[in-house]
DNA sequence: CGACCTTTTGATTGGCGTCAAAATCTGTGG
DNA sequence: CCACAGATTTTGACGCCAATCAAAAGGTCG
């Protein structure tokens, strides 16, 4: 699986017409008044193509992207080997490519897995706008906290799990991912989600090759505990998965700063 | 190697005369009027043992902390097997315990490595101080961002290294953040730093058993490219670890949101 | 000095990687 | 709507990195 690249990213952009809706996540928070007041920051909305990258680690980009639609992937690679290891999967409302440094080198490259519409926003205008918009400032610590907490669990996996608690984990939390921020799903009637990601990622994602993955993935559905196929994923027994991963859905949700 | 319990930890407490300068760390980029008005936060200063946990994962816990000095580290433990994954070593000046959720049940547990000095501060106080001081907020940003980044590159090292790879990915990386955040080091004159944590430390760290960190680690002291032993790590050929383990020192350094 | 860590070494095992090839799926253009 | 190319999944044989088990040697601290 290879990305496609995405050079000229800003080309192809069109202006959002409301803007401020489809940054929901950050925004969330936000009461309304300071949300016109945040109105002035004009976004582009962009659409990309499935497997295609976004921005590429060790290069310059100047913008970061709120996900409207989509599913993508954060990643950097091993120059020796050249294996990748997937940092974060990306999904509605999710924040990409802010990080907090000098050169504007881009620590990891991202990229699409279906085709998604992102909303980018420069970043150089962050931090004013955070020094205006104190709720804002607290949302992007809100922010930030989950995608350490995500990380840990990640790193958890990542260490000390075995490949099928490891592969258990990554199923549950997509799933409960899924729940909450893909819009106009239906998981909780049916216990399946579109499911648009490789058995590459996932090894990716936890150390793994896709061949092991795979022998892992068939495994759990002989156990009855799942069914994956054509790009959908069905939860047959949640409780068993949780109990293998040692996952609950409250490693997933997000919470305002209390 | 177990930890002892800390329960009584706020017993032991003693006022902080200056706490403002002790938590340098969280307010470095806060201007002196601002410093002034964050004052009234009346902080305790704590001293901790060797070995002795702080809190624990599944807790309440109401305070975080911001280390003043010694050696510690964040972990997670797999209750089927007992296995411990580090999710962090921390060091002076880091912060300890923030997290956003509504129970205020600690997602993974710290313990102390050396004896410490932590000052603590009352969670419940985080939201009115940000929203009171705006600085403040950006600056947890960025401490929260380099969180991030620091566990991205820590998961890359769990996920997609070699035992080779990441063990000399990580003494760099604690030899680099010694070197900007523990106060008096002389490891640029010397090479050499205190090193506190043991080999199964490291592994657990990064998903390996002492045993197997331990032939590695004296691979890599037969090949003169380190010299540890006495709790002093020496770095003999930099250049070579860094090609080894893909490490950079700007991988580490701190930068205030730009 | 004695108990307990921590490091070290050797022998053996096993989980997952590697290599290879077939089967199946997916998207695209004719 | 079919045919084809490339991506993805699946299966099998085999190998290796790191785990496990065990035990000795060296450090550390009360």
């Amino acid at each position: 699986m290879n990305f496609n690249t995405h050079e000229k990213l800003h080309a192809s952009e069109t202006k959002c017409s409301d803007c401020a809706i489809r940054v929901a996540s950050l925004f969330k928070s936000v009461s309304n008044g300071n949300l016109a007041s945040a109105e002035e920051l004009r976004k582009e909305q962009v659409r990309i193509p499935a497997r295609t990258r976004i921005f590429q680690e060790g290069e310059m980009h100047d913008y970061i992207y709120t996900v409207y639609s989509g599913w993508g992937v954060i990643y950097k690679t091993v120059s020796n080997s050249g294996k990748r290891q997937i940092l974060r999967f990306v999904l509605p409302g999710d924040l990409v490519g802010f990080q907090t440094n000098v050169s504007g080198v881009m620590a990891h490259s991202a990229g699409t897995v279906t085709e998604s519409v992102l909303c980018s926003f420069p970043r150089a205008k962050i931090k004013p706008m955070l020094e205006k918009n104190s709720e804002l400032a607290l949302r992007l610590v809100d922010m930030k906290a989950r995608d350490v907490s995500l990380c840990h669990n990640h790193l958890m996996a990542a260490g000390r799990k075995t490949a099928k608690e490891s592969i258990a984990f990554i199923l549950m939390e997509l799933f409960y991912r899924v729940q909450y921020q893909v819009p106009n799903n239906d998981s909780k009637a049916t216990n399946t989600i579109d499911f648009p990601i490789t058995q590459e990622d996932i090894g990716d994602a936890i150390g793994l090759t896709n061949v092991h993955v795979n022998r892992v993935v068939k495994e759990l559905m002989k156990e009855k505990l799942i069914l994956c196929n054509k790009k959908k994923l069905t939860i047959l027994n949640e409780k068993k998965l949780c109990e293998i991963a040692e996952f609950s859905s409250d490693m997933v949700v997000t919470h305002p700063l209390a």
